[in-house]
DNA sequence: CACGGTAGGTTCATTCACCGAACCTTGTGG
DNA sequence: CCACAAGGTTCGGTGAATGAACCTACCGTG
């Protein structure tokens, strides 16, 4: 972990993860992730985050194995940054936090919706859903937007994530 | 969130929460709590954390009513920090985040195992019972060293937790 | 009553990460 | 030849984390 320094006296896979994920900024990096985001300038505008920050962020995901940065066209070389298995992992992680900070942040109206595709249920607090009683893998979950959102932001990566969609599903902003 | 400042741009429920839990040791603490630890010299020695840092943090965990501060003794006058339910209800973000540790991280042995005390059963990947098929709250989980646990840590916390224990039973160290 | 010990902090100087703005590089299209 | 876009790097200023030292009650003992 760069915060700082790691966790070094600590026995413990809560401290391990802590030290790839626990910076701040990365686990919007990944939920972006999660959300189809997948190219540095769409990062940037949605997450508002310090240039260098993001290049380094994006840079320790990568060398921690949660992301891969894959070339998608050749000229000119565009790169773009995917989650990997072990990326897609974290899905129950964030779907906990997520669900924690809306019961338990007073004011916090839904912002966005996770429910199982194949029958509509919302997922709980593990990202499994309680109707079929199966682990949903993020392939099968469909984001839907929530009370609280505001109906028209300003960046365009907001206002693609404003329509229902699967998650991981790559985000098309409005490059023609 | 102090680290530098808040995630005011994100409308997103996963910012909120981390603007409370998301900043460096912040996590550990609250999982120190759910293992029992309340004082802050226990805390202290557990953690290796500066002790202005963890001034800082129990004290912003209080205001955001994770946890609450109590007087458990008048003379000399000395206070606990104990979990609320809203800090309990982070159990399931805690044990999603100890499970993509151990299972991602590489080198990672098992440090703690989480049972059913009912039934002995270890929890599933969304905190639920397999054997019982519900789900369980963290006083009906009980807390086993692992494999990869050190067998004779030097701090008195982590040899008081050495032994299978109640998650959010009192901790209590070597105080006669 | 002086003394040492304990719990729970605060203060301080230093180091280090975050921040925002400016700049750079490569390639494309007009 | 110029403007533009994507994807960065560089830079000075600020603020937080760090570790050590210090502080304040209060207690138990000789």
């Amino acid at each position: 972990m760069a915060l700082g320094k790691d966790y070094a006296t600590q026995q413990c896979s809560i401290a391990r993860a802590l030290e790839v994920i626990g910076e701040r900024w990365t686990l919007l990096v990944v939920r972006d992730a999660f959300y189809g985001v997948r190219r540095y300038n769409d990062f940037l505008a949605h997450l508002g985050i310090p240039r260098a920050v993001l290049a380094g962020r994006l840079q320790a995901l990568t060398e921690a194995g949660v992301l891969v940065r894959r070339r998608y066209q050749e000229s000119p070389p565009r790169d773009e940054y995917v989650l990997t298995d072990s990326g897609k992992a974290l899905w129950p992680t964030l779907r906990s936090i997520g669900l924690w900070g809306r019961e338990h942040i007073t004011g916090t109206l839904p912002m966005r919706v996770f429910v199982h595709a194949a029958c509509g249920t919302e997922l709980g607090s593990y990202g499994q859903c309680p109707a079929c009683g199966t682990d949903v893998p993020p392939e099968d979950v469909e984001m839907r937007p929530g009370r609280g959102l505001d109906p028209d932001p300003a960046d365009p990566v907001s206002r693609a994530l404003l329509v229902p969609r699967r998650l991981l599903q790559p985000l098309e902003t409005d490059r023609v």
